[in-house]
Order: structure tokens, then C-alpha cells, then sequence
DNA sequence: CGACCGTACTACGGCAGACGTACTACGGCA
DNA sequence: TGCCGTAGTACGTCTGCCGTAGTACGGTCG
């Protein structure tokens, strides 16, 4: 089970990806990252409905109306050009970030350099 | 440049990671993050201060002053048993995030390796 | 000799974002 | 009839990162 901090600061990034092939709308949205997470992952209703507007009110989604089959009215997301521009700085932040974070949290890489004399420090001696 | 709400919800991954090679002190810890990071993440003082202290009430970091040759007084943390448990646990938790994100992140159909950009390994098992 | 810098840590308040809970509304199914 | 699935909204809370600022001491530079 993925917590929902693990993934805060990434939610963006999900989203403009997720809508990167084509429009979509929220509930669709929350059905798709849950499938494609294995039912790992569920992002909760309000969260999902923040996000999207916030992005819209960011300039980097699109959204209209529009009616289902039952009539009623769905509202669809989609990317604007601000908002493919964005996924791309946001997925080069999320390289970035992925890799300081295994740096430290996947110590089977391969030599992390000097594990033990990791303080390069000079006055770094420590007493007793 | 990390900004700080890209690794928000790693942090306490980082910390514990840091410490799982030896005891430190917070402000060294800061250093360390900076060095290691190339630059490319500054913690704030506060937020670091607040990160370990949120750590070691929650009984995964040990803590204990000591004095350094000035004389002034440094606390040193340290993981607890059941700190080491809970990094082993957050080392999973990231791998599930990040493979959850990179599903989205990395352009589908044209799988981009992390090849030689990316020295650290892809090797998860992602559960269909 | 005093100002500043680096070390080491503390305190207070702000703000963004994820969450819990709950509500509306409609169609289908048992 | 009442629950479930779909589709979305509203409101308040809590966590955690940050800005700002202050304390304290030793070393260095001018």
C-alpha cells in the first residue's frame, strides 16, 4: 500500500501523464490509477478533485463539459500546451529526485563510496 | 534543483538512511545531504531539526548529547532497532512509489532505461 | 579589537496539500 | 425498497516544509 505522502509533490506529475493520452475526467482518473497501480494505490476523491482544479486553475489543464450517455454532465480534463511543457519539467524533477533518494535508500547499487568513512570530515572525530 | 515538496514524505527514508551508517549530529546531517546531493537539495535547518526530533519520538532515533572539543554541547542520533525496522520498511515503500511513478514518468512504449543517466538499477518486481 | 563567518541548535508562525466525513444525484439490480 | 456504482462538491483538520529570527561560541581578517 503506497501512502499518500510518499507520492505528495508526484500527484501532478501522475495526472498531467495520465491525461498525456488523452482527456480523461476524474473519476475516470481515480479508476485508472488504481488499475494501473495494481490496487495499490487509491487516491482519495477529494484529493483527485483538488488536484485537477488546481491544475486547471494553473493553466496546464483544460477542462468542458459534456454530457455522458445518462445524461448527466462529466467534466473532461485535458493537457494544454502550458500543461505538456510542465510534465516534461516535472518528470526531469522527478529523474532528479528519484535519484538522490536511491542514492540513500538502495545501498545495493554498487560500492556507495566508503560507507564507514563516510564523515569526510576533518574535524569530524568522534570522541569515544 | 530538488525542491523540497518533491522529497516530501522521503525524508524520513533519507534520515534514516543516512544514520543507518553511523550515529550523527543534525547539522552534520545537512551537510552530508548537501555533499551527497551534488548541491542539488539544501535541507532548511528547520525542517531538518523538526524531521529528527519527529523521528526520535517516534522511537526510531536514540538520542544523546555529547560534547564537541569547543566544548558546546551536539546531539548525536542514532537508530533504534526498531528505526532500522522502519527504514527496511520505508525502502520498500519507495520502491513501490517509484515504480509506481515511473510508470507514469517515463514515456510509455519507449521504455527509457535508466541507462547510463541513471547508474541505479531497475531491477523491481512489478507486480501485474 | 571588533565585525563577521561557520558551527549547532531553538522558537514561532504560515501555508499548501492530502485526508475524513458527508452530502447531492441518478440509474441499475436484487 | 434499498444498496451499489458513477460523478462530483463542500468543509474542516492535520501534517510537514518553510521563512524569519534569535542564541551562543570560536576563529579569522582587517
Amino acid at each position: 500500500m503506497i501512502g499518500a505522502d510518499a507520492i505528495r509533490g508526484h500527484i501532478d506529475l501522475i495526472l498531467l501523464a495520465i491525461l498525456e493520452h488523452g482527456r480523461s475526467y476524474a473519476y475516470e482518473i481515480s479508476k485508472t490509477l488504481e488499475r494501473r497501480s495494481s490496487g495499490e494505490y487509491t487516491i482519495k476523491q477529494t484529493t483527485l478533485y483538488t488536484a485537477v482544479k488546481r491544475l486547471q486553475a494553473q493553466g496546464l489543464l483544460d477542462a468542458h463539459e459534456e454530457l455522458s450517455e445518462t445524461g448527466k454532465p462529466r467534466t473532461y480534463y485535458a493537457l494544454t500546451v502550458e500543461g505538456h511543457e510542465q510534465l516534461a519539467l516535472k518528470r526531469d524533477e522527478w529523474r532528479s529526485t528519484r535519484a538522490l533518494v536511491d542514492q540513500f535508500a538502495v545501498p545495493t547499487g554498487d560500492a556507495q563510496p566508503s560507507s564507514a568513512a563516510q564523515p569526510s570530515h576533518e574535524q569530524d572525530q568522534v570522541p569515544s
